[in-house]
RNA sequence: GCCCAGAUAGCUCAGUUGGUAGAGCAGCGGAUUGAAAAUCCGCGUGUCGCUGGUUCAAUUCCGGCUCUGGGCA
């Protein structure tokens, strides 16, 4: 390996289901690569089966990183992701080794590639204080930040709470912090490869559905009864087959709806990930695994 | 066998004092800049079970039939 050699990376996205994992393992063992997750549920510990994350035996094919690193009682984030991969490919290329990216969030991806804002962090207080804040959150934004209110949906609470506390802690509007942010250099001299990983719609969706089956064999309920306490809407909690789960233990649902739930919600997500992709797949290269 | 209640969108149901119908869920399309497996937006023609009758007009009223619940035998 030569150290003047040029950089190079890999990004493997795609659908939920659709065989990148495997991709990457293969790709790691012909290539000298470090797999890094780019999947948000799947950097919890404590969703192994749930979250699909590569088994005991896929992690001894290759190195692999960001799974299962921090705990869902953690606030983990898009910008913590960033931190933590950006390392983790320096760390590549620092050996001499290709850093393989995969992984299904979007939003991770676009953050890879385009950078993001500069906010400094949002304190634990401010953050508390807004997502238990007891009012009409639209209006106290349109108050406080009229221009970044005008941009959202009165009914998107998650986006104007983001707002309200980038205004909170910052004193500026997040709708500014946006404007100035200037595109992040990480990628550039690096020679990327871009794999989107596509399978067809209908077939993904069989694809899931038996995956969540074999998921429950595997003991997806003990996983999720083992879940530490912590608030409903800690993002952890909200991983597809979590809430669903959490219904039936506590009574609410049977086991059968419960399963049938979770893979409506699993084929909602698959959607959701078309959309994202099909508006974002210019520079990315088709990879058939049908 | 008799009595009662149902039969309306893929599912659960509402409704039309007679003028061919609408919610939730599912599904589909879209957005997406620090919770993103999240969050949000948009899209509703279906022999109103079948068949006769009354009526200018029936999914709606009346009769018969079929099917599904429940009850009585």
């Amino acid at each position: 390996m030569n150290h003047q050699s040029q950089r190079q990376a890999v990004l493997i996205a795609g659908p939920t289901a659709s065989g990148k994992s495997a991709l990457a393992l293969r790709l790691a063992r012909e290539r000298n690569g470090v797999i890094i997750n780019a999947d948000s549920m799947q950097v919890y510990c404590e969703l192994r089966i749930l979250s699909a994350r590569p088994t005991i035996e896929d992690e001894g094919g290759a190195p692999h990183r960001l799974y299962g690193h921090v705990s869902g009682t953690d606030n983990y984030s898009v910008g913590r992701w960033l931190a933590d991969a950006k390392l983790e490919m320096q760390a590549c290329w620092a050996i001499d080794r290709l850093p393989i990216v995969v992984g299904g969030t979007g939003l991770y991806f676009m953050a890879l590639q385009g950078g993001l804002a500069e906010v400094p962090p949002v304190p634990a207080d401010v953050r508390e204080k807004w997502r238990g804040f007891e009012g009409d959150l639209h209006m106290e934004l349109q108050k406080r930040d009229p221009t970044a209110a005008a941009k959202l949906n009165p009914a998107d609470k998650q986006r104007i709470i983001r707002a309200l506390e980038v205004m909170d802690t910052t004193g500026k509007s997040l709708a500014v912090w946006q404007d100035e942010a200037k595109a992040d250099a990480f990628l550039n001299h690096i020679k990327v490869e871009r794999l989107f990983v596509d399978v067809a719609r209908e077939e993904l969706y069989v694809r899931a559905e038996r995956r969540f089956d074999a998921m429950m064999e595997q003991g997806a309920l003990s996983e999720v009864s083992a879940l530490p306490l912590m608030p409903r809407d800690q993002p952890m909690m909200k991983a597809i087959g979590v809430p669903e789960l959490l219904a039936h233990l506590h009574g609410e649902t049977s086991l059968e709806d419960a399963v049938v739930l979770a893979k409506t919600a699993t084929r909602q997500y698959i959607k959701r990930q078309l959309t994202w992709w099909r508006g974002q797949m210019v520079n990315w290269q088709l990879v058939h695994n049908q």
